[in-house]
DNA sequence: AAGAATCCCAACCGCAAGTTG
DNA sequence: GCAACTTGCGGTTGGGATTCT
């Protein structure tokens, strides 16, 4: 495997494109098309140009008009292929990313990983680089500040063990800002919000739970009820009513995907209108997780499957950095839309910690 | 107003896979 | 089968633009 030469060789120019060099470019594969980008360089140099370009003739052939020549593009191959590809092809949209095209992104990436290129063919008029740069200038960091490993787009174990102490500052806030938080309304809300954000940090770990029981590879779940009680994110009855999810029962589904069961208490969702404009998260029906009555009073049988599972943290498993095979691919183009984490919530539960 | 810090993105670098002779 | 060459991709960086102090 040779690698082609450096840009620096024969004192090819580097750098920023002139406009000069970018009408050339677009010129001549407007015309011929790029065919090979090694040659391109010296074959639009030596081509016929339209006068618009007479700025950036050559001066030693100006003086005879019937064989004007042009410098060529004093570029390699690769720097053209790049300009025309990131920059100069026709149909590349230009612009902020739309929400939409974000959540994109973020559906992808969780599938994907970084494979931008892969990505980008999901977004007409986006190119691999523009979208790797929104990556890491916005949404890699928007992930990390909210808590998760923009890898996994799972909650990070470190903010995790934090959250005590940042539900106790959050409590604490109240007490220190003297607020006319005695407003029974207001007080509502922030402990509306405190449970709420607890509920869904126990969702997301239930998540967790149910990705790494139904991965083959996977050998033990991290978070133990143990440790969420010791968190404060359960209370002792709740940790007895959840204590079989040490050991979830793997269930095959009825397209023969396998699903995991546990018994989870019957939690009741915060009644303010801190989330009125999400989905239930635990309790209540979901369009894409399944519930059944159990018997027993104040549980349900919860059954999650990977594409089954509720919607906040509803990514596959698979999704380990670089994990992507072609038929995985091919099938997110095809696949329904996957539930994310909403915006507003991230939103919402960040600034309530802040 | 000015310097520092941060953001943003076009462009480069180097690796690896694919192609060709 | 091998080596040279081409292309595509992902990671990184330089420097201009913007925001902060």
């Amino acid at each position: 495997m040779g690698r082609s030469p450096c840009c620096d060789e024969n004192g090819l120019k580097k750098g920023p494109w002139t406009s000069e060099e970018d009408q050339k470019l677009t010129d001549y594969i407007e015309k011929h098309g790029h065919g090979s980008w090694r040659a391109l360089p010296k074959l639009a140099g030596t081509q016929r140009t339209p006068p618009r370009l007479a700025l950036v003739r050559n001066v030693a052939h100006a003086s005879d008009s019937s064989s004007v020549r042009y410098t060529g593009l004093n570029r390699c191959g690769k720097s053209c292929r790049l300009r025309w590809t990131n920059y100069l092809r026709p149909d590349i949209k230009r612009g902020k990313f739309t929400p939409e095209e974000e959540q994109t992104i973020l559906q992808l990436h969780s599938v994907l990983g970084n494979k931008w290129s892969a990505i980008a063919k999901h977004l007409p008029g986006r190119t691999d680089n523009e979208i790797k740069n929104f990556w890491n200038t916005h949404l890699k960091k928007k992930l990390i500040q909210m808590g998760f490993d923009p890898m996994t787009h799972r909650p990070r174990t470190d903010f995790l063990a934090a959250l005590p102490q940042l539900i106790a500052l959050a409590n604490l806030r109240q007490l220190v800002e003297q607020r006319p938080w005695d407003d029974q309304s207001a007080s509502q809300l922030q402990a509306d919000a405190v449970q709420a954000a607890k509920l869904e940090y126990l969702q997301c770990l239930l998540q967790s739970a149910a990705a790494i029981a139904t991965s083959p590879s996977s050998s033990s779940i991290n978070t133990s009820p143990t440790e969420l009680e010791q968190i404060g994110l359960l209370s002792p009855s709740q940790m007895s009513s959840l204590s079989s999810l040490s050991s979830p029962r793997i269930l095959e589904g009825v397209n023969g995907q396998d699903l995991v069961t546990w018994q989870v208490p019957d939690i009741q969702i915060p009644s303010s209108s801190f989330f009125e404009h999400e989905q239930p998260i635990i309790n209540g029906t979901n369009q894409n997780s399944d519930y059944s009555a159990n018997g027993g009073e104040g549980e349900k049988l919860l059954l999650l499957s990977e594409d089954s599972l509720p919607p906040l943290a509803d990514f596959p498993i698979s999704n380990l950095g670089d994990a992507c095979s072609t038929s995985s691919c091919e099938a997110v183009g095809n696949s329904t839309q996957l539930p994310i984490w909403s915006d507003s919530f991230y939103d919402e539960f960040m600034s309530e910690f802040a």
